[in-house]
DNA sequence: GGCCTATCAGACTGATCGTTCTCCCTCATT
DNA sequence: AATGAGGGAGAACGATCAGTCTGATAGGCC
């Protein structure tokens, strides 16, 4: 019965299951959403559930999995590449698109936060996995800065991504311009980090410290 | 019994029932906590306790009401207001009145935020109540950016929210340095906003120089 | 004293939780 | 024809959930 797809070898069942779970869980958090609901609206049989996955715990990790697949990469890195080419480009482009993601009527908002937030426990599983895609979230803004010649290119991304947390807090709240704030102190921190101005440990990349005056000029601050 | 009525103690029952509401909802959220575990940890009878809630869902919303006294007025707003008097100096107190927060061994993340994405149905009670006091806070912030001579305050004070927000988020990721890496942001943020420079939308209309040298000296760090 | 009220202690409800178990069906391979 | 694996349907497990009901105790007030 697994004649699946060409090479992904998911049964059919587990793929319904995972899709279920998906849909629910993205939605309504973990702890609201029971296995009933989600055997119920995947069709498939409590049984062979516990087959593919040994616990609930289980297909929540495989639910994180998939919506790194379906969201951090098919759609917002996928997304940010499209609108733009330049690199400091992509990095403010990162809030058209959650510009456009506020607006929509079922905005869940990110699954990594409410998940990692609804397991405080940093020792737990699903709390260390949430944790690691929100990171890998941030490797993806941390190449970005890279290559736009961002001198503390992971502290950068770092800021970054709390601007991007901050306002999918805000959608959350019921806000919805709130990428289009987010967008303007970004764009403000990005022509910040690529001056040669005021902050110290932030510099361009391939130019000699020679100028000490203009360094000097602006950190008085 | 009830002698009270007038200021402080209104029950004994009530209050211990709130003190454990309150140290278990803020470090666990919710539905992982049970009625059982809030009767266990304050000594008080099942009935006593349907007697002063009519349901859990009271009991939560008391619970955010006395976060709103405890966390944000008696903590964030004195603290705030303590360390600083210059109103921008106070915005930027905000983030150091966080790092030392965000370095506490029990860290348990912004109750409102944790409680509103627990809730994602925007109509439920408790999601408007945690929504409402995180607009508390706001209106804080809206308040000091006036007197900081800020033109658009409402939305200056939504980006400020936004920065800290995120940075709670990164702090429950483990980013214990998230604290400093927002103020910097922040930092710059203020200073856009206060200069005439490029946006024509924002001025400094009554400027307040209180002896702004001395303090602004110190202050950035 | 009698009355009222708050509290305590604990059994109990019905529902739901995650999980396990049993039985039957289908189908490709032997 | 036999086999075995994957799946479906549903009962049942023990635990826990929020909430109700009963009965006893204690102290303030008339």
């Amino acid at each position: 019965m697994i004649k699946d797809e060409q090479r992904g070898p998911v049964s059919d069942a587990r793929e319904r299951l995972v899709i279920a779970a998906y849909e629910l869980f993205s939605h309504q958090g973990i702890q609201a959403v029971g296995v009933d609901a989600i055997i119920e609206r995947s069709g498939v049989a409590r049984q062979t559930m516990y087959r593919h996955f040994a616990s609930k715990q289980d297909l929540v990790l495989a639910f994180l999995e998939r919506r790194e697949e379906v969201w951090t990469r098919k759609w917002l890195e996928t997304e940010v590449v499209r609108r733009a080419t330049d690199p400091q480009e992509r990095l403010l482009a990162v809030f058209d698109v959650f510009d456009g993601w506020f607006r929509t009527s079922d905005f869940e908002g990110c699954s990594f936060i409410n998940v990692m937030l609804e397991h405080p426990d940093r020792a737990h599983p699903v709390h260390r996995a949430a944790a690691a895609y929100l990171a890998g979230i941030r490797h993806f803004l941390e190449g970005l800065a890279r290559q736009a010649g961002i001198a503390d290119a992971e502290g950068f991304a770092r800021q970054w991504h709390i601007l991007m947390k901050g306002s999918i807090v805000a959608a959350g709240e019921g806000d919805q311009d709130a990428a289009l704030r987010a967008k303007k102190v970004a764009a403000g921190l990005l022509e910040h980090a690529l001056a040669p101005g005021q902050t110290p440990s932030v510099r361009p990349p391939t130019r000699k410290p020679r100028s000490a005056k203009t360094r000097a000029a602006g950190a008085a601050a």
